[in-house]
DNA sequence: CATATTTACGCAAACGTTTTCGTAGATTTT
DNA sequence: AAAATCTACGAAAACGTTTGCGTAAATATG
C-alpha cells in the first residue's frame, strides 16, 4: 500500500538495487530480459523515485522559493501565477512564503528555505525591509551561491537579477494623458518614498507636470502607508482641493477616491478623471470602470522565473546580472475621458 | 562561502561527524569543552542542517502541498493565506500548485508532489475533475497513507477530512433575507450542478423559496460555466425578466449583474437587491458596495491546515474522517435594503 | 583449445543527517 | 591493586537514490 522503493523491488526480485535502478533508467548495462522483468514489476506496483532522495543525491531540489508580502492582492497573486505556470513548464515546483510586509518574517522564510529546500529565490521585498534598508539576509544567500531574482519591490543595494515595472515611465505616461485631456489640477495618491515603486511613480508624476509647465502643488500629493487604507486622507484631499484628475498608485486607492468623489456629487469622468496602477479585477468591477496602467504582473513572474532557471541551468558561467524592465500599458476605460 | 556541512566541521576540527552532530544537538555524551568548541565554530561559519538530508532521514518533509484551481481569485488566495499562516505556525512550508481547473494538471501535480516532496495535501478540486467524477488519483495517494484534506470543492466519493462552506444554509439565509425585505421575483446566478458548491447553493435557494411559498420560475435560474464570464447570459436574464432581487454565486457574477442593471437604469437597491457569495475586495469596491455572504475563506485554509497537521502528528491512530462545516455570515452593504 | 573480449550484473561510495552501539581510557569502588 | 563503572568519543547503519568500477560467466577470437 505504501510507496515502494528500489530496495523493495530488489528484495522481491532477487537482484541488486543497482540493477533495479539501471533497469528502470533503461541502462544498456542490463539485459533486455531483465529490464522487462523489472520494469513490469515496477509498473505494476507503481514505483516512482523518491524526490527527496533524488534531491539529496543531485543536490538540487527543482523547487523555487517565492516570497511575497501578501497573496490576497491582485498584483502578487498574478505574479505567483506567472511564476507557477513557467516553473511547471521547466519541471519546477513553487514554494510560496509570505512575509506579511514584515522584515523578520522575510528573513526567517529566506533562511529556512535556503537550507536546501530550494534551488533559487524569487522575492518581492517587504515594506519593512525597504524601510530598514537592511538586506544582509539577501546578500548572505547570494554569497552562498544561491540565485535570487528580485521583482517589483527591489533595491540597488543587492546585486542580482531583477524584474521591475517601468513605474516612472508609466506614471509619466498616465499624467501626460490626463494633461492632454485637459486636466490642470492633477492629484497623486501614492506610497512613501522608501518604497521604490512609490518613489518612481512620484518622480514620473513630477516629470510629466514639469514637462507640461504645470506648477507642482504639494497639497495634491498624498503618500499613504497602509495599502488598504487611507480613506480619511483621500477624503480630505478631495474635499479640500478642487482637482480635476487623480493618478493613484493602486487600484484600491483609485476606487476609494472615486467612491468618495461620487458621494460628493462629482461626476466621473466629466468632472474628474481617474487612473490607477495595477490592472486587476477591481478596476473592471468598479463603476465607472477604471482606466489603469497594466503592469503585466503575470509576465513579471514568468520572466523572473525564466531568468532564475537560466541561472540555475548555467552555473559556473561568469555571473552577470540583468535588470529587466517591463513597460506598462495604459488601459482605457470609463474613468477617463 | 557555500553552505557548510557536518563533514566540513568534522574535518576542520579533527573530530568525527557524529561528535559534531551530537555537540550541536547538545547531547550529554559530549564534554562541555568539546561542545563549546564545536558550537562556536558552527556559529562562526553559520552552520544550518540541510533540510533535504533531514527530510530523507526523518521521512517527513514538513511541507504541505496545496492544490487549487486558480490563485488570482479572492477565495482561493485567501484560503492559501490561511493555510500559509497556520502552516508556519507549526513549522511547515507550503508548496502551491495550480490545476487551472484541469483534471490532467491536477493529477500530474498530485503525483509529482506525492513522491516524497510533501507530507500531506490540501486540495480544492478542479472543475474538470468534478465533472468527470474521476477521483482515483486522490484515492491512490490516500491509500498510500498520505493525509488529504479537501476544501470547498469536495466530493462524497473520496473518504478524507473535509472543510466546506455551508453553502445550502448560506444561500437559504440570503434568499430568506431578500424575501423578508419584500422581494418576490428572485433570480439565481450560479454554477453548474456538477460542482458541489453550485448544486448546494441552488438547493438553498430552492428551499428558501419553497418555505416562503414562492413559486419557482426556472427562467430565473442561471447556471454559468465560465466563472469569469457569462455577461450575455446575465444581460439576457435581466432584460427578459422583471426581477427584484438576485443571489449570485460569486461576487463577479453579482457585480456584472449590477452593472448591467444599472446601465438599464435600474436603481440598486431600490428596484433591485443583490447579494453575492464571497466577501472579497470586489464587493467593497463596487458601487453600490455589495452585500455578501462571507465564506471565511482564510479560516477554511487555517482549519484545513490544522486538521492536516493533526493527522500528520497522530499517525498510527485509528483513522476517523471529519467534515468541518463553516457557516457563512451575511455582510450587509449598499446593494440590499 | 587457450586467450581476449564482451555481457550482465553486484559492490560500494556518495549526497548530509541522526542515532545506536562499541570501546579505549579515565575514574571510582571495594 | 584489581574490578567495576563512567566518560567521551568514533564507527557504522540508515533514509532512497545514482553511478563508477570490479568481475564472474559467456561469447568471440586466433
Amino acid at each position: 500500500m505504501a510507496k515502494i522503493t528500489l530496495k523493495d523491488i530488489s528484495r522481491e526480485l532477487n537482484v541488486s538495487i543497482s540493477t533495479v535502478s539501471k533497469a528502470l533508467r533503461d541502462s544498456p548495462e542490463i539485459s533486455a530480459k531483465t529490464k522487462a522483468y523489472i520494469q513490469d514489476y515496477a509498473k505494476k506496483y507503481n514505483y516512482k523515485p523518491n524526490n527527496i532522495a533524488l534531491s539529496l543525491k543531485n543536490r538540487r531540489t527543482r523547487n523555487i522559493g517565492v516570497i511575497v508580502p501578501e497573496i490576497v492582492h491582485h498584483f502578487f497573486s498574478s505574479v505567483i501565477n506567472g511564476v507557477e505556470r513557467t516553473a511547471v513548464e521547466y519541471g519546477y515546483n513553487v514554494i510560496v512564503c509570505l512575509s506579511g510586509e514584515s522584515f523578520e518574517k522575510e528573513v526567517k522564510n529566506i533562511q529556512l528555505l535556503a537550507n536546501g529546500s530550494i534551488d533559487g529565490f524569487i522575492i518581492s521585498l517587504a515594506k519593512e525591509t525597504q524601510m530598514k534598508e537592511d538586506f544582509s539576509h539577501l546578500n548572505e544567500v547570494i554569497n552562498q551561491g544561491m540565485p535570487v531574482v528580485l521583482v517589483d519591490r527591489v533595491t540597488d543595494l543587492v546585486e542580482c537579477d531583477k524584474v521591475i515595472v517601468d513605474d516612472l515611465e508609466g506614471a509619466y505616461k498616465a499624467v501626460n494623458y490626463l494633461i492632454k485631456k485637459g486636466a490642470k489640477k492633477i492629484a497623486l495618491i501614492t506610497m512613501p518614498d522608501y518604497m521604490n515603486v512609490g518613489r518612481l511613480r512620484t518622480q514620473g508624476y513630477l516629470n510629466a507636470l514639469k514637462d507640461a509647465g504645470i506648477e507642482i502643488d504639494p497639497n495634491l500629493i498624498l503618500k499613504i502607508e497602509d495599502l488598504n487604507g487611507g480613506y480619511d486622507k483621500i477624503k480630505n484631499l478631495i474635499y479640500s482641493n478642487d482637482i480635476d484628475a487623480i493618478l493613484a498608485a493602486t487600484e484600491f486607492f483609485a476606487v476609494t477616491a472615486m467612491k468618495i468623489a461620487q458621494s460628493k456629487g462629482v461626476k466621473i469622468p466629466d468632472d474628474l478623471s481617474v487612473i490607477g496602477f495595477t490592472d486587476g479585477i477591481i478596476s473592471q468591477c468598479a463603476s465607472p470602470s477604471l482606466t489603469t496602467l497594466n503592469q503585466h504582473s503575470e509576465e513579471i513572474g514568468s520572466k523572473a522565473t525564466r531568468m532564475l532557471i537560466n541561472k540555475l541551468d548555467n552555473t559556473g558561467e561568469e555571473v552577470e546580472y540583468i535588470t529587466h524592465i517591463i513597460e506598462t500599458t495604459l488601459v482605457h476605460r470609463e474613468s477617463t475621458k
